[in-house]
DNA sequence: TTGTGACTATTAGTCCGTC
DNA sequence: AGACGGACTAATAGTCACA
């Protein structure tokens, strides 16, 4: 299962949940904000040490983000079978 | 925390579990096997499509390289600290 | 079987702006 | 507040000869 389109909504998510602005987020993790926008819409592929740095900025563990990413994808693949997932 | 050095080495323990060569890795994978070395050794950093790549040849889900390259971070930090890690 | 330095082509990532 | 584009520079992708 490919997970990378889902891991820039992952970090969109955590965001938003820890009521930051883009350009907020970007300022503070020292990237810049168009670039952050296109991670989040997953137009973007970004290393591994800038997702870190996200993460980092975020509070969270880099692993995490990726659990959750899954998570989407899996809540995404199931939407289309009319499965059920977490409420 | 950051993982990141973690995930090379993180790649380097499932691929080994899998019982295959760098160089029969890289090839499945298609990549050359110098640069798998680099990942696996953490003097590279990889992009998140390189990763996915890589984590599918093995057959896992790219969040289960995460957890456990968190994993092998925390049994580093523990071990500097003498405690016991899972066994 | 893997590590390493050096290399070029490609892409990550920045900075300007408009909508 | 965020999507999106162009032009740019720094860094990565990917390869090779050799240890």
């Amino acid at each position: 299962m490919d997970i990378t389109p889902f891991v820039g909504p992952a970090f969109r998510q955590l965001r938003e949940r820890a009521n930051l602005s883009q350009e907020g987020f970007a300022l503070e993790a020292g990237l810049d904000r168009t670039y952050v926008s296109g991670i989040e819409r997953g137009v973007r592929n970004p290393s591994l040490k800038s997702m870190q740095r996200l993460a980092e900025t975020l509070g969270v563990s880099l692993d995490k983000v990726f659990v959750l990413a899954a998570r989407l994808a899996k809540e995404q693949a199931s939407s289309r079978t009319g499965r059920q997932g977490r409420t």
